[in-house]
DNA sequence: GATGAATGAGGCTTCATTCAT
DNA sequence: TATGAATGAAGCCTCATTCAT
């Protein structure tokens, strides 16, 4: 069977290989185009130029990633159910692809300033989906009336971020979804006795 | 008048300018030897390659910065306290040297796997302080005993991470050090009614 | 017209010229470009660097030089023959191409101690030529039999070397060939009467 | 006691050690100048410049080298033993100072054209009294008399020079002296037999 | 649509030499 | 005399992109 999977995917999918693998800076144009065994000028065919490869790439895997997690929370009565789910969602489906994973804390922010701007644009999808827990808890009495929004983003965002950060770094050696809940209970109770 | 400054910090702070202004991947050894008023072969007498400018200018910095945070946690009582002098400095020294705070927040992040290593390797003092405070508020009961250590770092690192990158993107045109009480009230009760 | 000399080719050649008009140390490679009628960017699809330009020049020139003397020695009867077919071979190969001269006789020389022990081992073959003339003589009892080889080839080699040598740097300007019988003959019988 | 021995000596003989050392590329003013124990500015008193060390390096040690010869030969009647005692006090003195060896057979060699033109200049003492020896050899009737001058100069310094090359290039590991006499027998009586 | 040979701009680093002390 | 900190010119190589086939 001849390869049935357009072009595109079948280039992201090799850019999402050949930088988990060679790292950012190693990820020549030439090395992806063998990676997705066509020619170098074909690359040309699909994208705009190599940046518009990374953008696509973040947005493909970025799209992919919040409608999963758009999934799992969807049922779920309570803010601090959806937190979780998302949490734990965004730990699992990092977990199973480890390219990913090193591709998107790793290498990706390599980027120079301009592309890192257009990957925040594809970044503010997921920002949303957390707003809307944050919301929802707010509005439900779970959360305090007086949370400030973009903090309560950054906080979880940051925490969720580095927590992956951390464990990326660490060679991924350790259970990261295991950590989803004491995360989800940490940012909701904080440090506090309870 | 000549200038008495010697010639290492002249050099650094000129790169730190350079980067600010121009993006780590403008920063021409060429442009910081301008701009530190030297010779180009003169930055060479004082580092080994251009790599040794930016771990020794992070390593300065840091230095510093951590200092001034462990001057302001040391005389006071609680965790609690220590933890918002620590992000209240933390936010206040990057509010005051905006150059540094683009520096560190975006354009370190673009350098290579490597020399990433190497300022981690720096982070981790940053971190220790971070850790004491944790260990010191699980002491004294002010913190759950139960509270994990490195998620607990890994959520103020985390947090007080993400809220600069936000306002380093957003230009800086709020003002960052208001938040640090929130923050702090956020990290040690989380979002939950209080 | 169409180049259709493989540029690989083209690019030796273009060294050689480069190398010999402007010597070793001004041969720079966007000069050796230009010659060939590339760009600079075109070397680098043909040869490793730099260094395996001069590398492959070397191998490519001796090789065919070489080649031509074993054509002009291979009918010969007795060594004293053979003698004078590769130092008349020699000096008559190294006369057509004034270019080639200069390069090996003193550009080439000029080249690192690492570069100049690969084209030590180009070198090798041509001593093996000498050899087998040596061995051929002492086996036709032409040449004394407790002639020592090695000696017997550093003197065949340090003499021709010498000649074309001097030769070049009195500007070529002196018909080199012409000496070639009395250099074997030298080489043959000594100074001694004869 | 304090260096006695003037810095212009003190100079030449760090340049033979760290030529010898570390190769004519790796040679660096400051290099010698540690080696001597001066200043690097230190050597622009007693020197033009780098090349001038070069040259009166060689000049210097040429110099000696020839003295040693001439002494050797001075007394001696027939031009055969005059030449013996060339190539055998050539090979000695060689053999003594390893690192004039090396300094003199590859590193020396890789300085560009014009550096080399002054020290064939130097070289020329060195020729003048082969050539003694060759017209003392014609005079006396030992060597033939029909024997070209130049050409008989070319094959005797051809032949010492490449033999030497050769022990050096291979590590100094059998003894060189020892090759004088047969040396001198080729070039007198050549490859014939006897 | 697909190819891949050719392009060419751009920067880090070394080191001989100077000159104020 | 002696020092040594400072100078600044100069070149190899990479790789994103194009375009004739």
């Amino acid at each position: 069977m001849k390869q049935k999977k357009p072009k595109y995917k079948q280039i992201i999918d090799a850019a999402v290989i050949v930088i988990a693998e060679n790292g950012y800076h190693q990820a020549q144009v030439s090395k992806i185009a063998k990676q997705a065994g066509v020619a170098d000028g074909t690359i040309y065919l699909y994208f705009k130029n190599k940046e518009d490869i990374l953008v696509s790439l973040f947005q493909e895997k970025m799209g992919t990633f919040i409608e999963k997690i758009e999934e799992q929370i969807a049922g779920k009565e309570s803010a601090a159910e959806k937190l979780y789910m998302l949490i734990q969602k965004h730990f699992s489906l990092l977990s199973e692809d480890c390219h990913l994973a090193i591709v998107t804390q790793l290498e990706l922010r390599q980027s120079n300033k301009e592309l890192r701007l257009r990957i925040n644009e594809v970044l503010k999808n997921y920002l949303n989906v957390v707003d809307q827990i944050i919301l929802a808890g707010k509005d439900s009495g779970e959360f305090s009336s007086t949370l400030d929004l973009r903090l309560a983003r950054q906080m979880i965002f940051g925490t969720i971020d580095e927590t992956v950060t951390t464990w990326v770094m660490n060679d991924q050696k350790y259970d990261l979804v295991s950590n989803a809940e004491k995360v989800q209970e940490l940012l909701i109770y904080g440090f506090g006795k309870r």
